[in-house]
This record gives structure tokens, sequence and C-alpha cells, in this order.
DNA sequence: TTGAAAGCGCTAACAA
DNA sequence: TTGTTAGCGCTTTCAA
């Protein structure tokens, strides 16, 4: 008979169990299960044989509480509907998991003032070793005070914000990637190249119009805001995005959108508009998501690897939070991963 | 001074220090913690401000090992580079919120058999009160130890999976989404309709092949498996997909690709091909991702509500592990979203 | 090599 | 309305 989600409510097996049924006591059964030396080979069989016949699993909890380390790091992520985020989050599950870490999940949703402190609460209830914090939002007073709430319980490692100096920052140097797009633009013989921007409270996205302002301001090529549309990372606003800066900006040759799919946008608003990419205008992304290389045509952008990014930022954790099991000091090494250029079709 | 990251060890505040501030016992402040409504308002007021000074926060660890209920569902993914399981896993985290969970995340990782068994063992030994099984991989002898194992701790719902008579499986009906799609195309006058599915050993990608088949069946249209390419979700899989398909089956005039990036790749590869979309070749995808408006041409395809159906997983959750609390027997409903059909050019 | 006692931080059950 | 006692499942002393 099928039981699909029948529930039991069966007293949990415990350390006591196994001791009665293998005849010995609590502690020996505890020294089997984190492998002490101090036990007869024999003891060992028989409290083996008990655990599995038992169907014992010890209880983490229970052992945090007395040990005072759970084992188990929070992440506080953003949408991952877009491809960063989920590469990020990607990248973290994997290494956490190599290392032996638990992760306890939250979306942060900056609609609400609040939530920053039921996230942090949410945390340390849990008892959380480290905080990875993976929503890229400006900085902003809120953040200070999530900081302030959870450092003294965990250590935080913050990824693809802004850095203040001395902050425990990992991420990627948007500012250059972005920089990079444009001065292959430049070299391509284009003198009037927009932008179309991510939503500009987050640190990724102002990053990258400082770098498309880097470009052009070196090359004393024109930088007016009549160059700039801001979209919400959207393909449909990068299509709307396009229509605006051409209106505005007519002499328009060239466009750097901050995410491959508002590329994906401007690609498309340029083919209805009759306009033949790279012919009539240039196109760079930036992201280099799996689909870009499958564009119409396929598309120039910049490569950044989030997935590298996210396992680092585990890597980091795990190497300050043992140092401070040893008793000493760590701290978070800021880094910044560089991009790179991906030359395609549409440029 | 900065300081990002450095670590302190100062100790936890307890329930006894708040206790010993307010001058009253630890049951009081236990009271007070848990809106209980026998305590005075003063008591409450010097609790509460005792609670505030010391910046106190409850463990929910402690509490869940003498409540036997930890307010953690445990999740299990795979991977959310696709938009499917990225909406799933934004569904699921935005209810468990709603509704207080928290979640332990874990990526199944099909390539380690042992897998099953460690993420089972992690998520009991973290007391999860259940579990949402979003892997979408054909049942197999393996989840049905992980089912043996975790059962008895917690209900399981499992997510777009096979689902057997009585199980606690809540899905799309991939099958019937598929049918909708060729039945469009058949009704456009084509005749001669590829598919390019899905890796097949995932439920999801066969269902949506069998819904392929009815309607090819029922029309009376060539079947084959000259028809058929096996791809792998990605939008370079659909691109070589529609190569090999031209080449094994030269009348070709529609192609059904199982997910929107291998359709992207199926336009792409067809416009390279000089074959004019929808005139020469018509194309369908899955999914509705949001960026498939904005491709060239815009793409018919099939959507459906994953956001929706992980909310309702969680909900279904909620309610079975409720039940289970008032000691009654309860049981996950098994559910089948529909989904339809978005009409745009590609067709 | 093994076991007994204490206690991690909290709440349930009872008593006052 | 408040406090006392016991104990959730485990590991860390310490003693045998």
């Amino acid at each position: 008979m099928p039981n699909g989600g029948v529930v039991k409510s069966t007293r949990r097996v415990t350390i006591r169990d196994v001791a009665r049924r293998a005849g010995v006591s609590v502690q020996t059964v505890s020294r089997v299960l984190n492998d002490h030396p101090d036990v007869s080979d024999a003891t060992r069989a028989r409290v083996q044989r008990a655990i599995a016949e038992l169907h014992y699993q010890p209880s983490a909890i229970a052992r945090s509480l007395i040990t005072r380390s759970s084992g188990v790091l929070g992440v506080v992520a953003s949408g991952f509907q877009f491809f960063g985020p989920a590469r990020l989050l990607a990248g973290i599950e994997r290494q956490a998991t190599e290392l032996g870490w638990q992760l306890m999940l939250r979306v942060a949703d900056p609609s609400t003032p609040e939530e920053y402190d039921r996230i942090a609460a949410a945390l340390i209830a849990q008892h959380v070793e480290g905080v990875i914090w993976a929503y890229p939002e400006l900085s902003s007073e809120r953040e200070r005070a999530f900081r302030a709430q959870v450092e003294t319980h965990a250590p935080i490692v913050f990824l693809s914000m802004e850095a203040n100096p001395g902050d425990a920052v990992l991420s990627i140097e948007n500012r250059l990637g972005a920089r990079l797009a444009v001065e292959h633009l430049i070299e391509r013989g284009r003198r009037h190249i927009g932008i179309i921007t991510g939503p500009l409270n987050l640190w990724s996205a102002h990053q990258r119009k400082l770098g498309w302002q880097d470009a052009l301001a070196s090359a004393g090529l024109p930088c007016t805001e009549l160059q700039v549309i801001e979209g919400d990372w959207s393909a449909e606003s990068g299509c709307r995005g396009l229509r605006q800066l051409i209106e505005q900006y007519p002499r328009l040759d060239a466009v750097f959108a901050s995410n491959d799919q508002m590329a994906l946008g401007v690609l498309h608003a340029a083919h209805q508009l009759g306009l033949t990419v790279p012919r009539d205008l240039s196109v760079v992304g930036f992201d280099n998501v799996p689909e870009s290389a499958c564009f119409i045509p396929p598309l120039t952008t910049v490569h950044h690897d989030l997935f590298a990014l996210g396992q680092l930022a585990v890597r980091e954790m795990h190497r300050v939070i043992q140092a401070r099991r040893a008793g000493k000091p760590a701290v978070v090494s800021p880094l910044m991963l560089r991009p790179h250029l991906i030359v395609r079709e549409s440029s």
C-alpha cells in the first residue's frame, strides 16, 4: 500500500538506545561516533552494529548545543531567477557541501525594512557560524545595522557589494569589466556608445556604469546622461531601453548592455527597427550566460566567474571559522576577481 | 577602524542572563518570549527591557531540542542555473519565509550514489520537520532508499517527479503541455514535427516526449525515432540538435524544443542554415522564460508556473506538519498544475 | 579502556 | 502570577 506522506510519530532513537542495545555506556557510544581512539575494537564493533540495527542518526542539534559549533552557514541571497545570483549560490552550495557545512538559506526582500532584523535574528537563532551576504545592494544604514547585530555572533562575508576599506568583501571587478567592453567598442571604431544599466541602487550596476564612463572619458568621446537608460536586468527593459536611447540620442552606433538579458532585448529591438547588428549597431553584454553564444548574432560579452566567487567565499569563511576555533583572530581577505572579454559577432 | 571579519568569542547571552538582569526566574522570561498570557504587564516590560539591553537572541536550537520541533524544512534541489529549478526554489523560499519556516538547502548531485544517504543523514541530523524533494530524476532504487530513511522522521513532498499512485507528488502536467505545443504546430499545417528532448532520465523530459508522441499519434502523423534528438537543456544542444535532426529527417518542417534554451539554439541554427522561422520551420519551446518574448522571432512556448508550485509544496508541507503536531495523521495531496500555450511569432 | 556526573539553553509540568 | 524541577540528546570533564 502506498502511503505518501503518512506521518508517524515515533520517538527519535537516541544515543541511550544505542548504548543500551550495545551494553555499554552512553559515553562509549559517543566515543565511537566521534572516532576517539580509546575504544577497543570489539566494543566499537558492537556499538556500530547497534547503530546500524536501530538506524540511529545522531542529532546535530544536540551536539551543537554543547560543542558550540553548529556546522551551519547562513546565506542571504537575492533573486536567483538571474544567472549571476544562481551561479553564486551554486558555487556556495558546492563548496559548503565539500567542506561539510550545512546551509541555511534566506532570500532578501528589499521591499521591507525590518527584513534585515528578522533575517539576522533568524540566523543567530539557528547558531550559524558564519554568514555569506550575497545580496548586492549598495551598503546602507540598514545593512550596517545588520552587520552590527550579526557580527558579535558570527563573521560575515559580503559578495559583490560596495566595499569600504577593510570590509570583508569578495567581488568581481565590475568596473574593469565594463571598461573592457566599452574599450572594445571604441577599438572597433564606435564613437557614440550608449549604456543600458541595471538598477542603479545596486552596487554592481553602478560600477558597470562607471566603467563605461571611464572608457569614454579616456578616449575623449561623448559621455552624457542622454546616452544612459536605467534598465532592470530584464530582456524587456533592454528592448525598451534601445528604443528610448535612439530617440534621445539618435547618433547612437553602439550599446553596452549591463547584462546579457538586456543585450538580448537590445538585439531584438534592433531587429525590429531594421538595424543590422553589428553593421548599424554594435552590442556588448555582460555575464556571458551560456545562451549568449546562441543569440542572433552571437553576443560579445564580459565573462566572469561567480561560481568560483561563491566557492571562494565559503573557503574564506571556513578558514576564518577554523582560526576562531583555534582561538586565533582572523580576517576575511578582500578580493576582486578579474573578468575578461569574449568577442563574438555582435560587435 | 574597520575590522571586517574580526572574530570575537563572547559567550552567548542566555535566558538566565536576562532573568538575572530583570530580577525574575528563567521561566518568566520564557513566558514573555512565547507570549504566554500569565505575565503581569510590569514584569513583561521589565523582561523586555532586559532583553533589549542585553541584545538577547533566543536559541532556536535549544528550543527545538525540547519542543521537538525545529521549524526547519529541508530542500533538496537540482542545478538552478536553469529557469525552472530557480523559480521552484524561489517559490519555496518565499512561502517558507511567509509561514515562518527556515530552509536547509542541499543540491543533489546525481554523479555520486552515496549522496542520497548523506543528504538524508544530514537533514535528519538537523531535525528537519519536512523535506521538499525538488530534484526531478526518474524514481529509482536509490530514491526509494532515501524515502525509507527520511520518512520515519519527516514527511516528504516530491516535486516534478514520476508519480506512483498515492505518492506525495506535486507537479506540472508536462505531458499535456507538450501535447498542446505539438497540436498547435499541427493546426498551423505542419506535418513533419521533430523534437529535441531534455535528458531522458529526467521524468519531466520523458513526459514531454510522450506528449509530443500523443499529439502526432492522434493526428496520424509520422512519429519515428528519426524525429528525436536528446538534448541536455542547453542552447548549444538545441543548436546541434537541429542540425542532426535535419540531417536524419530532411522533411522536417517544425521542431518542438523541450525547453526555451534549446529552442533558442534551434532558432540560432535555423538562422545559420538560412531557414526563416516560421516560414521554413516552426519552433515551439517550453517554460516561457521571460527572455523568450525577445527571441528572434519571439518564441511560441508553453507557460507553467513553477514558482506557484514551490509555494504550494510548502503550504502542503505546512498543513501536514500542523496536523501531525495536533496528533492527526495527514497526507500530502498529489496535484498537477496545468500549463498553457503562449502563441508568439515562431510558429 | 570505560563509566558517572554535569550541563549546553531552553520549555513542560507542576507547585506555590 | 510566578518559581522550581526535570530533561530534550549530546559531549566534556573527571574518576575508575
